[in-house]
DNA sequence: CGAAGACTTGGTCGCTTGTCCGAAAAGAGG
DNA sequence: CCTCTTTTCGGACAAGCGACCAAGTCTTCG
C-alpha cells in the first residue's frame, strides 16, 4: 500500500478515505461499504472517518458521486477522440461507431466491478425513490447519455450521416449497451458480447441516412 | 391479510414464510430481507423461521429460486400464446414480435418491482461468484433466453421467416430488452421505452430473410 | 515560548442482525 | 384420560453496525 504520513490536513485526509470506500464498493458491493472498513482500509481510527464526514451518507452519496463524476471524465476523454479519419456514407460511419465502441469496450472489460457498481447504485437509487426526489441514478444515466450522444453526433457529422429521432438512437444505443454489459458481468462471454454489439451497430448505421446538403 | 391458522405442519408454514419473504423482497429489495422481517410480516415468532429453514442462506436461496421459477412460468405462459394468426414475410414477422413485446411490455410495467429485485439477484450473484460456481444469476438468465428464443422462433416459423446466427438474434433481442427496462425502471418514460423497443423489433425485422423452401 | 486550533485516539452507547435453546403449547393416537 | 411428537414461543447471546465524545497529541502562528 502507499505510504501516507500520520497526521494530515482534514481535505487530504477526506480525499484518501474517500479512495479507501470506493475501492471497497467496487470491490464488494455497495453492502460491504462501512464506516468500519474504511477507517480499517485506511488504516486509522473510526472517529477520523466520521471527522471527515459527518453521515455515512455523506460518505455512500459521495462515493456515488465520485463514480458518476469519473463517467463524465470519460465522456471528456472521448472529447479528445479522433472520429474524423474515414471517408463518408454507412461504411465510413460503421467503421466510426465501431471504434468508438471499441474503444469503450476497453475500458469495460478492463473494470468490471467498476461496471458491476452503476448497476448497484442503479437499483439503490431506484429504491431510494420515494423519499429521496433528486434521484442518483438520473445522474448517471444523463452522464451515459451525453456520452453516447456526443459519440454518435460526431461520428455522424464526420460520415456526414444524420438520423431521423436522434434522441430515440441514442437511447436505444445505450439501452443495448447497458444489457450487453450486465449479460457479460454474468457469463463473460467476449465473443456472445462482441457479437450482439455488432448487432446494435448494424441497427444504428442502417437506420441512418445521408445528410442532406 | 389472509388468515392462517395458528398451528401449521412445517411444510405449510415454510410456504407461507417463503411466500412473505418474497413480498418483502419485493417491496424494499433483498437488503431488507431479514429473518425478523419475516416473522414479523407472517404473524409469527422469530424461532418459527429457523424451525422452517436452518440458515438465511436457505431462505434467501429459496426467494430467488421462486424468483427465477416465476420467470420459468412466464415462459410456458407464452406457450400459449397465439402467434400464427398473421401472414408470412417482413411484415407480417413485425406484427407478431410486436405482439409478443407488447405482452411482456404488460407484465412488465404492472410489476416494476419484480424486475428491479431480477437486477438485485443478478449483482447479488455476481458477487457472489468466487466461492460459488453455480452461478444463481445463470438460472435467470437461462430462463430470460428461452423466453425470448421460444417467441422469436415461433414468430419465424408463424411468418416463415428465418435468421443466420439465431443465438446471437436472441442474445441481442435479450440484451435490448433487459438495458430498455433496467433504464424505464430509472425514469419510467413510457414513450422512450416504447421508442427504444420499435428500434429493436425493426432491427430484428430487418435482419431476418425469408425461409427457403 | 506558549496559546489556539486542527487532528487523532480509543472507547462507549444503543440498535439491529443471525443464531440458538429450553420450555410451553397443541394435536395425534392409544 | 395419558403420552409422545410436532410445532411454537420468547428470551438470550455475540457480533457488527452508526453515532458520539472526552481527552490527548501535533501543528501553526502570534
Amino acid at each position: 500500500m502507499v505510504y501516507v504520513s500520520k497526521r494530515l490536513p482534514a481535505d487530504k485526509r477526506r480525499a484518501q478515505l474517500l479512495d479507501a470506500a470506493i475501492r471497497i464498493t467496487e470491490e464488494q458491493g455497495l453492502g460491504a461499504l462501512t464506516i468500519r472498513a474504511v477507517a480499517e482500509r485506511a488504516g486509522v481510527s473510526l472517529g477520523v472517518v466520521h471527522y471527515c464526514f459527518v453521515d455515512k451518507d455523506e460518505l455512500v452519496d459521495n462515493v456515488i458521486g465520485a463514480a458518476n463524476e469519473e463517467l463524465a471524465a470519460a465522456t471528456r476523454a472521448f472529447l479528445n477522440l479522433d472520429l474524423s479519419s474515414g471517408g463518408t456514407g454507412p461504411a465510413a460511419l460503421e467503421e466510426l461507431v465501431h471504434e468508438a465502441l471499441n474503444l469503450q469496450w476497453r475500458v469495460i472489460s478492463s473494470s468490471p466491478d467498476r461496471q458491476l457498481l452503476t448497476y448497484e447504485i442503479a437499483a439503490y437509487s431506484i429504491r431510494l425513490r420515494p423519499p429521496e426526489k433528486d434521484n442518483l441514478a438520473w445522474d448517471q444515466y444523463r452522464g451515459y447519455d451525453e456520452l453516447v450522444e456526443m459519440v454518435l453526433r460526431r461520428a455522424g457529422e464526420s460520415a456526414r450521416m444524420e438520423w431521423d429521432d436522434f434522441p430515440s438512437i441514442v437511447r436505444a444505443t445505450g439501452a443495448i449497451l447497458d444489457g450487453a454489459v450486465l449479460r457479460w458481468l454474468i457469463d463473460r462471454d467476449d465473443a456472445s458480447f462482441s457479437r450482439t454489439i455488432e448487432f446494435g451497430i448494424r441497427a444504428i448505421v442502417d437506420s441512418a441516412r445521408p445528410t442532406a446538403v
